[in-house]
DNA sequence: AGATACGTTCGGGATAATCGAAACGTACTT
DNA sequence: AAGTACGTTTCGATTATCCCGAACGTATCT
């Protein structure tokens, strides 16, 4: 690939920030790794690629990159006649949008839908529970709207959005 | 407090929610038991209060509690003449925005800073970096660009943006 | 000063996550 | 059929995390 070692720890950045990334979000070391690595890349690469660029296992990359995959990050591209699988940074601007917001959406309904089992039980349920009930029933509506929001912002471009809001009067 | 056992598992669905929601930001269970039992309580809660009701010990729910409190989720009320220090949830619709976002704000800032590191030292390198260097200006315009959006997202709240961003056209 | 009631910090033991080697399944080739 | 080149799964050892009890520091009383 590229062995200049000045350019080679100037990649180290990402990589590391990758990391970091990755523990924020409670997934392991290799994850961010990976998935640095394979941004860095200008050609898709194989498991044994990257297994051997990282220094990981190739179980350890297999099940990795099945987390990135199934998370958004990575994709498997496939080559008629090739057994492999290939894999890719996604980079297209709405996926990694929908990627940064994804867990903020599981985050919302998540909620809602516990909030609202509760709101059902506690009707049902003899002792005085107001006050409880009137905090639930502030904090579902503010995850709705939450979820409300979630929905419209997946409907522009971040190129869109940033015209509407900068555009709005206060 | 309500010991009506009905009342007490309606409550469950919440706590539980509060802990999944913990896991998959890669928190410890005791994170979410505390997040749902200090949202679910009518009065502010104290170590030994939330240390009772939960079942961890005063050391970890100390620990958690600080936790809680560093990631906008929990708020220390200080009483006059008490030395204990008193929790209540964070429930103003607006921190609770802000504290969904940080993440996002967080990561973005992350790799920003990351990018652009890479492509400083990049320019400095003997190699040839063309490719690479384009896609770390792609996805440092992206990030930008997320960035400024998050910015443009904390001045409204989660209404007005509702109401903006359904009025316009797509 | 001593006692008390806090919050916090510090080991250590239990528990879970991580990772690599090896086995496995499968499709294609020879 | 045997061999090969993949991806995946399993298992065990290492490692890190979680949580508790105990010790500690520090105000505020008596």
């Amino acid at each position: 690939m590229s062995p200049d070692p000045t350019c080679e720890s100037a990649k180290r950045h990402i990589i590391d920030a990758c990391v970091q990334s990755a523990k924020i979000k409670g997934y392991n070391d290799a994850c961010g790794v990976l998935r640095g690595t394979l941004f860095l890349s200008e050609e898709p690469l194989s498991l044994d690629d990257l297994s051997r660029t990282t220094g990981y296992s190739k179980s350890t990359v297999c099940l990795n990159m099945n987390l990135l995959e199934n998370l958004g990050i990575a994709q498997r591209v496939v080559i008629p006649g090739d057994k492999r699988s290939w894999y890719v940074a996604v980079s297209d601007p709405n996926s990694m949008k929908a990627v940064l917001l994804t867990n903020i959406k599981k985050e919302a309904q998540l909620i809602l839908n516990a909030l609202e089992q509760t709101e059902r039980d506690l009707g049902s349920c003899g002792a005085n529970t107001e006050k409880i009930q009137s905090k639930i029933a502030a904090m579902r509506h503010f995850y709705k709207q939450t979820d409300e929001l979630l929905r419209l912002i997946s409907r522009f471009t971040t190129e869109e959005l940033i015209d509407l809001l900068s555009k709005a009067k206060i």
